[in-house]
RNA sequence: GCCGCCAUAGCUCAAUGGAUAGAGCAGUCCCGUCCUAAGGGAACGAUGUGGGUUCGAUUCCUGCUGGUGGCACCA
């Protein structure tokens, strides 16, 4: 690999030089005029040195020989350049026709267990809940392709006052078999009306218990249709998602695990007015009560028992944990005690949190009244999907509308860098224009097209020239898939992928690939590593790669 | 009140302490095409504010302003 050549020929040099250790970087330059990898080395190594670092930079430079490289500059301050041989290039540019393409060894021989999605039953499935997936989703992906072993994990909150509100009214009205538009329905008038009737919330709260000690038949058999159908209906939403997970857990199966360890440790979880808590402020955070007065497990306790339950059912050398940031601070708080508790465990648990999605404001009067879920936003983006298609013959619209829209939604979500907000506005992000998902499966689409048809056509020797951008810009992708699972940040994939989907896009409009039937090799193979390069990175983003739109 | 996060172009977002702050959308202008125009090209347009650290700050520290999340029995 040329990359490492180059780290190790400035490691020997800076050594040589008296600046041993030197922790320097060796990055893509941010205009290609700079060549195809800049470092700061000399930069660094002039301050131990006590040295000027374009003298540095220029004592540097001459002592570098690296094979493949073609020009080695010293620029600016005191940045070294190297351009890449038009041959190296060349034997990269073959490279990213494979596989293993963008695969990294980061993860090697490590399992990783990602938690992400977590909807309720007897809930919507909402928004948050498609960004939680969106990002685990990609994350879990990005893990695979540098060597984990990776164990997708899904922590539904059967049982809890979510789901005493929707059993309430499905009682009250004498739901039997109801539908998942009922539970919906259900839940909403429920939590109103647990706000807003002191009698209603007794009532609730009551009820709540009983699900917890199953004593009431009629509640039982309806709490157990209702799981199973809202169950199932997501995984119907996972399935369009291309989510599959290995492991479920459930809050029903965590609560007691949770009650035992809390109260196993009563010098870590005092007893304050009525209620067990852990005073988090001795280490700078807050307190949050596990268990409650009634001697029920809050959310902390089970927390502390998912912990537990994960060790037990898939043992991992990594925890990664994918809410939403208003979660930040609670998390901060359980892992802080689960540090008193099991410290071993403990220090494998990451929290990754993503952003609220908000509204733009004043654009929804058409939606007033209408929450959107995850599904309705789906639904509206493949309607959007199907109107753009018109007038086109495709094989399959249906199963086109959904990728589109999927690609749409998720590159919405794993544009950005995660934890900020992302501010919707249906008008824009239905457009499925410029910066989105479509524009990378469209580009992939093309590459495609142009693959298809350059089966029958002739391949012919190229004229003699130089590399192209877009091939220079192949050679970064598997760095930027090496950040992703550093910083456990998609949104450089999908940048990159909008960035190499632009440049195609330029290419191929200002030049005719195939001429009266013939294909140069050199142009098949750049086109065959750009299809291969954004099939790889919509992979790693979780987003579908058509064969046609 | 206490703790956390955020502030980049009219809007939505990038930028690994470094080189001329990079895109998309909207607005202006151009390309009707033959391999998928969901495309391409041109021009226009930005680091909230006052200090500090540094050879160098959008990036680190700090004051201020504005926004946002959390803070006892919700998840």
């Amino acid at each position: 690999m040329i990359r490492q050549d180059i780290e190790q020929a400035i490691t020997v040099a800076l050594t040589a030089m008296g600046a041993e250790g030197v922790a320097f970087a060796l990055e893509r330059p941010g205009s290609m005029d700079h060549g195809d990898y800049a470092t700061n080395a000399a930069l660094i190594a002039a301050k131990i040195l006590k040295k000027n670092p374009k003298e540095v930079a220029d004592e540097l430079a001459s002592n570098l020989a690296i094979e493949g490289i073609k020009k080695i500059e010293v620029a600016g301050p005191g940045f070294i350049n190297f351009t890449l041989s038009g041959s190296v290039v060349k034997e990269v540019v073959h490279e990213a026709h494979g596989k293993e393409w963008g695969n990294n060894t980061i993860y090697k021989g490590k399992k990783v267990m990602v938690e992400y999605t977590d909807p309720n039953p007897f809930k919507q499935f909402h928004i948050g809940h498609l960004m939680s997936n969106a990002i685990g989703e990609s994350i879990a992906r990005a893990l695979e392709h540098s060597g984990a072993e990776v164990l997708r994990a899904n922590y539904q909150g059967d049982v809890g006052p979510h789901v005493a509100k929707a059993l309430f009214v499905l009682l009250e009205k004498n739901i039997e078999n109801p539908t998942i538009e009922d539970i919906s329905r259900a839940y909403v008038e429920g939590a109103t009306r647990y706000e807003e009737k002191p009698e209603d919330k007794l009532a609730i709260d009551a009820l709540n218990k009983k699900i917890y000690d199953k004593t009431d038949e009629r509640v039982n058999e309806l709490y157990k249709k209702g799981r199973t159908l809202s169950l199932e209906h997501f995984e119907e939403i996972y399935k369009i998602l291309g989510t599959k997970f290995d492991l479920y857990f459930f809050e029903s199966e965590t609560a007691n695990k949770g009650l035992e360890i809390v109260r196993a440790r009563p010098e870590i979880f005092e007893a304050s007015e009525g209620a067990i808590v852990f005073h988090g402020e001795k280490y700078g955070l807050h307190t949050r009560v596990f268990i409650n007065k009634l001697g029920l497990p809050t959310y902390e306790a089970k927390d502390l028992g998912l912990i537990v339950e994960k060790e037990q059912r898939g043992q991992s050398d990594h925890y990664i944990y994918v809410t939403a940031n208003e979660q930040n601070e609670y998390f901060k708080v359980v892992f802080q005690a689960a540090g008193l508790v099991f410290p071993e465990i403990a220090n494998k648990l990451m929290h990754r949190s993503h952003g609220m999605m908000r509204f733009a404001e004043g654009k929804m009067s058409s939606r007033v009244g209408n929450v959107i879920t995850g599904e309705s936003l789906l639904m509206d983006l493949m309607g959007e999907t199907n109107t753009k298609m018109e007038g086109r013959e495709l094989k399959d619209a249906h199963n086109t509308a959904q990728q589109v829209a999927v690609g749409a939604i998720k590159y919405a979500v794993l544009k950005q860098s995660s934890g900020k907000d992302i501010v919707f506005d249906p008008e824009k992000s239905l457009s499925l224009e410029g910066d989105s998902g479509p524009y990378v499966q469209y580009a992939l689409v093309r590459a495609r097209a142009l693959l298809r048809n350059a089966r029958s056509a002739k391949v012919v020797d190229p004229e003699p020239a130089g590399p192209m951008p877009i091939e220079r810009l192949i050679v970064h992708f598997p760095q930027v898939v090496e950040r992703t699972v550093h910083e456990l940040e998609p949104h450089y994939v999908a940048t990159y992928l909008t960035e190499l989907a632009g440049m195609f896009n330029s290419w191929y409009a200002s030049e005719r690939l195939i001429v009266d039937g013939a294909i140069t090799s050199r142009a098949l193979a750049v086109v065959k590593a750009i299809e291969n390069t954004l099939a790889q990175g919509l992979q790693v983003l979780g987003i579908p790669t058509p064969e046609e739109m």
